[in-house]
DNA sequence: ACCGACAGGTGTACGCCGTACACTTCCGCG
DNA sequence: CGCGGAAGTGTACGGCGTACACCTGTCGGT
């Protein structure tokens, strides 16, 4: 009988959805890269090769948390311009990848997208159709708005988590503005805004919404040109 | 004697330059998921851990390895407008990233910038104070332009390689539009232009061009308006 | 001519990883 | 009752990064 005990644990019999769930949970908590198929199993008190009965492998396990991010973006909103709907669908997109950090990494590293992947992007697609762009034009438009319309850029300048110790930031700012001028300026005009110092100092989401809108702004224009790729060959 | 021959093998004592270009040559021969510390030696025909001696690990490797890859950056034309020298700047930094496929990926994955990278930064950053631009609108275009001053823009609809098999191609192709008719229509107008098929039919090239020059026509209005963040603070 | 330091290269070993493959266990259905 | 299949197990393999102790050849100072 302990042996039933042991062996039952009536565990609910794990499918590849609380597979996931778990994945994403424990990203969520230790760090993408703490995610090995020998951490996940031991998190759900089972044997690593156990996984792989609802998983492929671990390239399909970071697919379906990529799945599982992606349907925490809003549907569309309907009824209204196409502007402010995409520009709403995009902010709830970036939303729900601040709620899971590691999920730009991830989505970057995915060779194909899942079909879950391609729904959204289809749909945003559609938005842009239904606001009367061309084809043509929708198709750059994707483009350019490039890893935007998952809500996130690639960071330049990676917030380093700076040393406790003042006396040392100082030093370390000194030596950036000797040996960096522009970056030095640019970093502590940031800074300066919020009272706060290099680094953290710069409000991420005003700068995306900023780059957001001067896009969505051009596309309004070119919209309104009827523009055309044939009409724009050098 | 044959022992010295063996050892010998006067091979250039391996510094930390030859290294680096080694991993580069590698990484852009066989994929940069080939390059481990074991089979980098193997190429330099060298026993693994000899390459500590040169690199402090492997995340040091590949820093070395982005750093190589910025060196081919060309450095700024002078004597001319901002937009134009910021464009073939970033259009020269597109061509060393196009020369080795892994280095965006690998850039992507830096969770610090390295000295040669933040030269490189401070310099793009210096080309627009240069132009006139404010410490703050610098601040702001600069992460508008994301990963796109190093040339690359996150895809959104990675290269697949397609079945050569025709029939294959077209029943999955009716799926696509099946499914998902937005994108089935962006991608077969790119594929119709070249009388090439959905993927690789796209152009990145003009794609990436379009982008850029919306971006910067974008910021060429704004300085010319005098805009600052706090004109626009909602 | 020696000797010690030291930089460059070696060999062994450890703990992690993904996962192939053969196996047990157990549940539901005929 | 029995059996097929799904879920979970155990063992094992090859690859990885790299810690650590060791060897070896070179060179400057005496």
């Amino acid at each position: 009988m302990a042996q039933q005990q042991m062996n039952a644990a009536r565990r609910a019999p794990l499918n590849r959805d609380r597979v996931l769930r778990a994945a994403v949970e424990l990203a969520d908590h230790t760090g993408v890269d703490s995610v090995s198929m020998r951490n996940l199993a031991q998190e759900l008190g089972v044997v690593p090769m156990a996984l792989y009965k609802h998983v492929a492998n671990k390239e399909a396990l970071f697919d379906g948390m990529v799945d599982i991010v992606v349907g925490e973006i809003d549907p569309p909103v309907g009824g209204t311009e196409w502007k402010p709907a995409i520009r709403q669908r995009i902010l709830s997109a970036r939303r729900a990848l601040l709620r899971h950090p590691w999920a730009s990494r991830v989505i970057e590293s995915r060779p194909r997208p899942t079909l879950v992947v391609l729904d959204y992007l289809n749909s945003v697609v559609g938005m842009f159709r239904a606001g009367g762009f061309s084809v043509d034009l929708t198709h750059h438009v994707m483009h350019a708005l490039g890893s935007r319309v998952w809500g996130f850029t690639q960071e330049l300048f990676p917030a380093s988590p700076l040393p406790a110790d003042p006396q040392l930031q100082a030093a370390m700012f000194r030596e950036l503005a000797g040996r960096y001028p522009h970056i030095a300026e640019i970093t502590m005009s940031a800074a300066h805004d919020e009272g706060s110092v290099v680094g953290q100092g710069c409000d991420d989401q005003s700068e995306f919404e900023f780059a957001l809108d001067l896009l969505l702004d051009g596309f309004d224009t070119l919209h309104r040109q009827g523009w055309t790729s044939r009409s724009n060959q050098s």
